[in-house]
DNA sequence: CTAAATGCAAATCTTTTGCACAACC
DNA sequence: GGTTGTGCAAAAGATTTGCATTTAG
């Protein structure tokens, strides 16, 4: 049902890469290696739990930098912020040409689903009506995931 | 268009209060005060924002109990907290027996609008399917806001 | 009276900033 | 070579915790 890992495997570190060039960022090697462990990762992850990935593998990269190149990133448009409200921000590629995705986040695991739906263009109409330029938005739904029942 | 103003006033503070005993909880000076501010305040408010309104009136009450008051009522389902995504967690009176809205917010000036319509049922069924039990949602827009355009 | 709530101080947690050094193009 | 990025230390901001004192029921 979902399309996460298919969309995932079409994304590869090459074309990762140049998009960081593209948007006029240098390729370092911390950032080749945060784009690793993004594209692997499959749930939004925090700055810190990416902190603690690079940790175990004793091959530093300050907590501080993995903050900069998160924020670099988001400016670029290679990732997206999410929060779930816990106070922690999370990210996750952002995937190309305009494929867009909700989540849902079990409030008991905190484990994140990504929800391939997204027919708001209503709601969206609403919103412009009020005055409202450039309008984006948000979805999340929270529940009890099966496992946690 | 919005019900927002409409709804404020069929709440009074002393169904609040009531609302604060029905939730086992002791109804202080410090928490009616706390309620009055958010019946009149028209926006999710933070803590701190509450805080500065009641320094203000030189009327303290600590930043702390604040805090612990929102989250007693948010425990009690008096309040509901809100993340727009800046690192602060802001509160709104949770309106009564299911009236449920969502949020636009001005990605320049900040501020935020109620949305008073829901129609996502097709969604959460979606989500149900998916095995999730006890599902919420959680809808925001962003927008830049004719004032600011 | 007694459990619950508050105030004050200090701690914690996440995220940001300043500055010297290092690395990419 | 010069701009851009990184590491380390320290700061900043939001939120939480410990403990003694106060207050609602």
């Amino acid at each position: 049902m979902t399309k996460c890992s298919h969309d995932r495997k079409n994304i590869d570190i090459d074309s990762l890469n140049e998009r960081v060039r593209k948007a006029g960022m240098k390729l370092t090697q911390q950032r080749s290696q945060l784009l690793k462990i993004l594209l692997h990762h499959p749930e939004p992850i925090s700055a810190d739990e990416i902190f603690k990935k690079i940790d175990d593998k004793s091959d530093g990269m300050d907590l501080v930098t993995i903050y900069r190149i998160l924020k670099k990133f988001e400016e670029g448009g290679l990732v997206s912020r999410l929060e779930f409200g816990d106070g922690v921000a999370r990210f996750e590629l952002t995937l190309e040409s305009g494929h867009h995705h909700h989540h849902v986040i079990c409030r008991h695991c905190q484990r994140v689903e990504p929800l391939h739906i997204c027919d708001l263009d209503q709601h969206i109409k609403m919103v412009e009506a009020m005055g409202y330029k450039q309008v984006a938005h948000r979805l999340d739904f929270f529940g009890v995931c099966s496992r946690c029942q």
